[in-house]
RNA sequence: GGCGCGUUGGUGAAGCGGCUUAACACACCGCCCUCUCAAGGCGGCAUUCACGGGUUCGAAUCCCGUACGCGUCACCA
């Protein structure tokens, strides 16, 4: 059978990152079967909580991601319409409540909110709804419909025990006086998610849910209304949340990140997309880094843990740097241009710069901060040039200095290679370590302590005369 | 409170009864490399798997209990 899974998000106008792994989950055991369809279904049924331009939020993300959807709202596909306030206007899920409720599964109910809350209040804690309603006649309940009460449709609880089969869980069995009667639809006419769910999924032919765990424990309500309809119940794949700490998920309340907010701060999107997917799965063998192809073949639901799982931005932003030091130059650079020009106004080799920078940056945020010293030569104290490791202080710049500055006025080819040759004859010359030479000379054209790059990368970049003119500077002021 | 689920280091985690004196990765700490900083290389970092019992020749791995945590019990999704 071909494998269906579905992405259900809300637009809420926030891409959170617990809600991203699961779309992510949903697409790899989509994808693991080369036939596999992937649905982007919007659930917009709480028109109370409806945000402006919160659906393209959803599909920037999941574009940006390369969680390319074979059937949605945009894209169109068989089993439409995909947003479910648009399926509420046609009226299915009215008339599948009805069809439940010839079936037995679920019944009208005409208790107003007073006596609810009466009940509740009685019954404090071990509230449970006792619906005097179940009673009613078909007949009973056609008349007052026919004199306009208002009333909802409930789902009808049966004695016995339900038992279903979850991927990561197992086993799970509950007995069914735990399980309450739940409002399938509203008085408004409109479905409560744990009805339209149920409906939507059974009708666009969703194999294998893939959610998260917090709907384990109403999971079981599902498949009596499943088995009502007499339909093949899917395959379950709950997931744990993803935790800020201990205690508390991720969530847009605690101010954490949203996908759009990582992405701000310098973040691949594929790099998050690899981080998220290793939260609460491990691959089988000893590896970090995937593309999302690569993640494909390596995802295994099997291997998906019970626990939440807590997002360390220190291992995002090791793994960030690692996809950033892996792209090629070209790629690099382009990408990495418009940081530059944040820090960088001046007419210097932007190749070069994002040469030295794509050992040491570990997200795009990070760079302007890094490259300061091109646009501007900062003031500094002398005791700078003081380095215990190096062997050098003040004086032995003052000694080196001017011997470079001979060796650099006299050069015309100012590349990194013809720079290296010339000034690494220095210390030969001079009878003295690499650093002491070099280390004094960046020092002195970056006013520094420490730098992207060393002082032959930075040279070449500054070019001949800024790097002669901060020189004189320098030894000026020794 | 009822019901459900869970508990391996600071973090992600492997482990599925003997091969474990508990992989690997992030972080951290050393050392090496090195013109600074990174990157890279090497090494250190849980005598112990929430706790207490039991089963077994043998348990992080199986069973029971306790504690703690999370979820759920809406005309929210």
């Amino acid at each position: 059978m071909t494998v269906r899974t579905r992405f259900a998000p809300s637009p809420t106008g926030y891409m959170h990152i617990g809600n991203l792994r699961t779309a992510l989950y949903a697409y790899l055991v989509a994808r693991k079967d080369p036939d596999g369809v992937f649905i982007l279904r919007i659930e917009d049924t709480d028109q109370g909580r409806l945000v402006e331009g919160a659906t393209d939020i959803i599909y920037d993300t999941i574009r940006a991601c390369g969680l390319k959807h074979d059937e949605g709202p945009d894209v169109g596909g068989d089993y439409g319409p995909y947003v479910q306030s648009e399926r509420v206007t046609s009226g299915i899920y009215r008339d599948y409540a009805e069809r439940l409720i010839k079936r037995g599964g679920a019944h009208y109910c005409f208790c107003d909110e007073e006596m609810l809350q009466a009940q509740r209040e009685a019954e404090g804690d071990s509230f449970k709804y006792d619906d005097p309603c179940k009673l009613l006649s078909p007949e009973e309940c056609a008349k007052r419909i026919a004199e306009g009460a208002k009333y909802v449709v409930r789902q009808t609880i049966p004695e016995g025990q339900t038992s279903f089969d979850d991927e990561v869980f197992g086993t799970i069995t509950v007995d069914n006086s735990t399980l309450d009667e739940q409002v399938l639809l509203k008085s408004d006419g409109f479905p409560t998610y744990n009805f339209a769910n149920v409906i939507d999924d059974h009708l666009m032919g969703i194999t294998d849910v893939v959610r998260g765990m917090e709907y384990l424990s109403s999971t079981p309500k599902y498949n009596l209304i499943y088995n009502a309809f007499d339909w093949d119940i899917p395959r379950y794949i709950h997931c744990p949340p993803v935790m800020k700490d201990e205690h508390s998920k991720l969530s847009k309340r605690n101010g954490d990140a949203s996908f759009q907010d990582l992405v701000d701060k310098g973040y691949l999107p594929e790099a998050i997309l690899n981080y998220i997917a290793l939260l609460g799965w491990a691959p089988e063998e000893d590896r970090e880094i995937y593309t999302l192809d690569e993640l494909v073949q390596a995802f295994n639901v099997k291997r998906i843990g019970k626990v939440g799982a807590i997002f360390d931005p220190e291992k995002l932003k090791w793994l960030n740097g690692m996809w950033l030091r892996q792209m090629d130059l070209d790629s690099y650079t382009e990408l990495v241009t418009p940081y530059i020009n944040k820090a960088v106004k001046g007419d210097f080799d932007r190749h070069k710069i994002a040469a030295i920078i794509q050992q040491r940056a570990n997200t795009l945020q990070e760079i302007p901060g890094m490259l300061t010293f091109f646009d501007e030569f900062p003031s500094f104290e002398n005791d700078l040039y003081f380095n215990k490791k190096m062997k050098t202080n003040a004086e032995v710049a003052k000694e080196i200095l001017p011997e470079c500055r001979t060796v650099l006025q006299n050069q015309e080819d100012w590349s990194q290679e013809a720079l290296h040759t010339v000034l690494l004859e220095l210390p030969k010359k001079l009878e003295k370590k690499n650093g002491q030479v070099l280390f004094p000379l960046r020092v002195a054209i970056t006013g520094l302590p420490s730098t992207p790059g060393g002082a032959i990368e930075i040279a070449s970049i500054l070019g001949k005369e800024e790097t002669l003119r901060r020189l004189d500077i320098a030894i000026s002021q020794l």
